[in-house]
RNA sequence: GGAGAGAUGGCAGAGUGGUCGAAUGCGGCGGUCUCGAAAACCGUUGUUCGCUUUCCGGCGGACCGGGGGUUCGAAUCCCCCUCUCUCCGCCA
């Protein structure tokens, strides 16, 4: 949620802002102006008859205490008025304020000033790219032909059991994912992330925290009879963590670290993207998750970028970092990193992370603070995070790139993990 | 699931209708003392919104788990919800 003194101080930055998202806010933002003008307004009058309320209220106190109660009487008459006019006042002041929040939070994260304008994914910026050099072999078989013929990963069984996109991981396929799963973890505590395991259920609060609602509610998977939403993402109940926290200055920056399943209904995918691992209802990922400075969120967004490409590196798979442009970020990011991995057999590239600042978007929607050294004032904090990583896709390319007649082949840094060097 | 107790400032803990945003203790911050520190003593110490102010600040509103109600007036009384604790039941 964008704080209302930045619209009210730079109503046209937003909207400039905006439009690179291609999100036409000028009428919202007009709208909320206007409110915002309303609401002081109603504000003022409001506290002006409470004020004057008080007043007699505490008159009528002291006059019954001197025993004077004719006057007392009289004094109660004057507040009949007063009291239906405060009542209207507050009234009308806290239905403007349901307006304003109502508009307020409709409107998506300012993008930063380097993001590029665009419409969609094709618009996205390469920033770098590395790993291994792509083979250009056309008998290798995709990872969902793998997956059977070493009887690792049952589609099937998981669709008997739940549904399409709920897979069962087998023997060394179940192993494999868990060695997955722990090397990411301990790579992230190495790099100084502090491990949680939290809930794998949300609260209404904590989804709106984050900003999954009231923007994506039918992405999530929803417990009506506990009023539950099941995580989409770990970023959720780890950066709940810090809802209604106000930090200090030294304890920046605050590095956490959650291996969670993540719940996605994906409504509307459809064809090729959910062929196999490529999209799931439900997956396992590893979360990178930071609150930050602002004057540091920036170049803490750059580590761990480069913490993420340590990990794609170290499981020897191409990959290419791209920056998204205006159009195909989140509507809580301000600026995205994502990572693609290539996977061999399906000769495309798959997302398998996406590492954010959303600068106080999030925190404001927190209210997560820290006090200024300087200023003594609670300041909105800048949170940030990242997937470290992604599984499915991961194991996907995995899978076909290293497919080798006799079987396929661990990554080395696995190994120590799995503890066998080949599935066959 | 049943019965009871409770939710107050960073923490502990008073406060059952009227200057209570809230005693007291601890902690934090500033100071005196000291070569320095400890102790002692003195002072200070919540959040948020609005108005005002060149800075310091000043004034007003709201906030004692959340929501509603009674009353001229609510931390205090009533209702609903949530959560915590104790006992019983059940249970990985």
């Amino acid at each position: 949620m964008l704080t209302l003194k930045l619209i009210r101080d730079n109503k046209e930055f937003v909207i400039e802002r905006l439009a690179i998202k291609n999100n036409n806010a000028r009428t919202s933002v007009e709208k909320i102006i206007e409110l915002d003008k309303l609401r002081k307004s109603f504000q003022n009058q409001s506290d002006n008859k409470l004020a004057e309320l008080n007043k007699v209220s505490q008159k009528i106190g002291q006059l019954i205490k001197s025993g004077q109660k004719e006057q007392a009487e009289q004094a109660k008459q004057v507040t009949i008025n007063l009291k239906e006019d405060t009542r209207r006042l507050t009234q009308q002041l806290s239905d403007t304020e349901k307006q304003l929040q109502e508009i307020l939070i409709t409107l998506p994260n300012l993008p930063h000033s380097s993001v590029p304008s665009g419409k969609s994914a094709k618009d996205n910026i390469i920033v770098r790219s590395g790993g291994p050099k792509i083979t250009e072999n056309e008998n290798m078989l995709p990872h969902w032909d793998l997956a059977k013929k070493y009887d690792i990963i049952d589609f099937d069984l998981g669709n008997k059991i739940t549904g399409t996109g709920f897979p069962v991981y087998k023997g060394k396929g179940a192993k494999f994912q868990r060695s997955l799963i722990s090397f990411f973890l301990d790579e992230a505590i190495k790099a100084g992330f502090r491990e949680v395991i939290p809930p794998f259920m949300v609260n209404p609060d904590s989804g709106f925290g984050t900003g999954q609602l009231p923007d994506k509610d039918g992405q999530m998977y929803y417990i009506t009879f506990d009023n539950f939403y099941l995580i989409p993402t770990a970023e959720v109940p780890v950066t709940n963590i810090f809802r209604d926290v106000v930090l200090n200055e030294s304890d920046f920056p605050v590095k956490y670290t959650a291996y969670t399943p993540c719940f996605r209904r994906e409504a509307g995918s459809y064809g090729k993207d959910v062929r196999g691992l490529n999209r799931l209802h439900q997956f396992d990922k590893v979360e990178i998750v930071v609150i930050e400075n602002p004057k540091n969120s920036y170049t803490q967004l750059e580590t761990m970028v480069n913490y993420v490409e340590s990990l794609v590196v170290k499981l020897c798979l191409p990959y290419r970092i791209l920056k998204l442009c205006g159009g195909d970020m989140s509507f809580t990011s301000a600026l995205t990193y994502d990572f693609e991995v290539y996977s061999e057999a399906q000769k495309r590239w798959l997302e398998v992370s996406s590492v954010s600042n959303f600068e106080s978007f999030q925190a404001n929607r927190l209210k997560l603070r820290y006090k200024d050294e300087v200023t003594k004032k609670n300041q909105l904090a800048h949170t940030l995070n990242g997937s470290a990583l992604a599984l499915p896709r991961v194991v996907a390319a995995l899978l076909e790139n290293n497919q080798t007649v006799n079987g396929i082949k661990i990554p080395d840094v696995l190994v120590p993990y799995t503890g066998f060097k080949l599935i066959d």
